[in-house]
DNA sequence: ACAACTTACGGGGGCCGTAACAATT
DNA sequence: AATTGTTACGGCCCCCGTAAGTTGT
């Protein structure tokens, strides 16, 4: 089980073909299907049925496991490289998009001010990706935002040794559209909506995997993706009756056209945390301004 | 970072020796020191100190990141054997000290009443045993125990694609010495106790770290810790005032020596859940016999 | 001086590339 | 027939063992 090998069975299934993933990873088409094989001659099992190329089930369990397992990797090797040499000259920020990126632009730019010589990066990303950025080192501080009872903690994809702290928290709210039936309601309870129709969108709302989880429920259909990060699409396809969407109260203030309720209580929260993975330098500077 | 080498200097450093190492793993020792020359050259940092042989702060954190990246490797490799390939005919059940043997130990009676060609174990190991057990297939199934708030799950140690189910719940009780001041108490609320002194023991009652955590509160000190998951050995402890234990309430019936307090709602609880990678054969027919 | 880790060096096995082969469309 | 994956073979590199070298106690 060589990382190697199950790096090029990745790229293999996600390619599905053996030559086009040689040229992705630079190796002859020969070499990977020798990868390929003594990945299967050591687990014993088929991975990829041939022509077409399609995962088997173990290979699909293989696919499941090969993701954490080569984060983790990296996540070992940028903890590593933390825990010596020099604190860095610069920082590298992310944020989810319905993180609080208002305050940390803010605590950034008077990091910068009073320590000019470092240089500052701010990348909007998806969950997974600020997750995964802080873990593999390639972020120093990540704003994460996420979906769940209050006073627990997000549930994050683990990469090990990350540490998360909040930095906000604010109530949660069903959007729909201005003229729907219940937008005259004064609160509503998340039970009542798992028969509702919601849009599907991972990173510009709070993705229906996590809504189940905390609701404690099945239900919250979908019959409509939205795989990008712009909240105002989102609003739009609210607005325009795709379904809802369960986003922090106050991003649907201004819109005429879609309806903002409150959840009752006891209701799960919109929390936005600090991911990091041991502050040092300007890191930790920027980390202590965003402390309540 | 080749799992090979994770797994030499996880054995260098456990047994600060490089010969020693050597010796346990089969190779000579010059092996072995190119083998942690390779990895700190491929990390680019020294890992250890040599004479005597101890973990730089570099290699403490591989240390830390090493386990469970080898048991997500073994739980990957198990989980794809357990896809493909017929159900066994052997049923291996472990479980914690502390979860409802009884009760797993009828069942696993029962299934092999029913199944008379399936051959049955059971071990009882430390939590974190059962759970690495199920992970990398050498258990089908565990019954594993802990203390959460209600309606919270277990935080088992992640590795990846195991599933568990609540199987039962009981109170929790301060245990104390017969004579002790707040023996005579109806309740107890877990925040009066953070000042304490507790046994260290956390294979046979709740792990003070678990502890500090349900509560959100720090303290929990400990003066006197004991290795072993024999329970009237914990109790024996209690008795003779090495400190406190927090036990589900009715392990220390039928003692005139100990005293054991039910805490105040709203109080954490003691519960015990079936962990597994996948039911299939008899394994699946004894979890079907633990469910309420 | 001794115990223990490192370095030098040689052999063998594994891994990749070239090229011929096989199978599926 | 063309495309794509497999097998055969040869070279190179990596890895381990032997043995000499170095270092700290």
């Amino acid at each position: 089980m060589d990382p190697h090998l199950i790096r090029t069975f990745v790229t293999v299934a996600r390619c599905a073909s053996f030559s086009t993933a040689a040229e992705e990873l630079g190796y002859t088409q020969s070499a990977v299907s020798q990868q390929i094989a003594a990945l299967e001659a050591d687990l014993g099992v088929p991975l990829l049925r041939r022509r077409p190329v399609t995962p088997t089930d173990a290979g699909r369990r293989l696919l499941e496991h090969a993701a954490p397992i080569l984060l983790r990797l990296d996540a070992a090797r940028a903890d590593i490289r933390r825990a010596s040499g020099a604190p860095p000259a610069h920082l590298r920020a992310g944020a989810s998009p319905l993180a609080d990126s208002g305050r940390l632009a803010e605590a950034l730019v008077r990091v910068r001010r009073s320590m000019p010589r470092v240089s500052v990066a701010l990348s909007v990303l998806g969950r997974e990706g600020v997750v995964t950025g802080v873990a593999r080192g390639e972020l120093d501080l990540g704003l994460v935002d996420g979906v769940t009872a209050p006073s627990d903690p997000l549930r994050l994809s683990d990469a090990g040794a990350l540490t998360s702290t909040v930095v906000g928290e604010s109530p949660l709210a069903a959007v729909l559209p201005a003229g729907h039936p219940l937008a005259g309601r004064a609160t509503l309870r998340l039970d009542d909506l798992a028969d509702a129709w919601w849009i599907d969108a991972p990173d510009a709302a709070t993705p229906l995997a996590q809504l189940r989880a905390v609701a404690r429920a099945d239900g919250f259909r979908s019959g409509f993706g939205y795989d990008g990060a712009e909240l105002s699409v989102l609003l739009a396809l609210v607005a325009a009756g795709a379904g809802l969407a369960l986003l922090p109260e106050s991003v649907a203030r201004d819109r005429p056209d879609v309806a903002a309720v409150r959840l009752a209580a006891p209701a799960p929260v919109h929390r936005t945390e600090l991911v990091h993975g041991g502050l040092t330098g300007p890191a930790a500077a920027c980390a202590r301004l965003l402390q309540p």
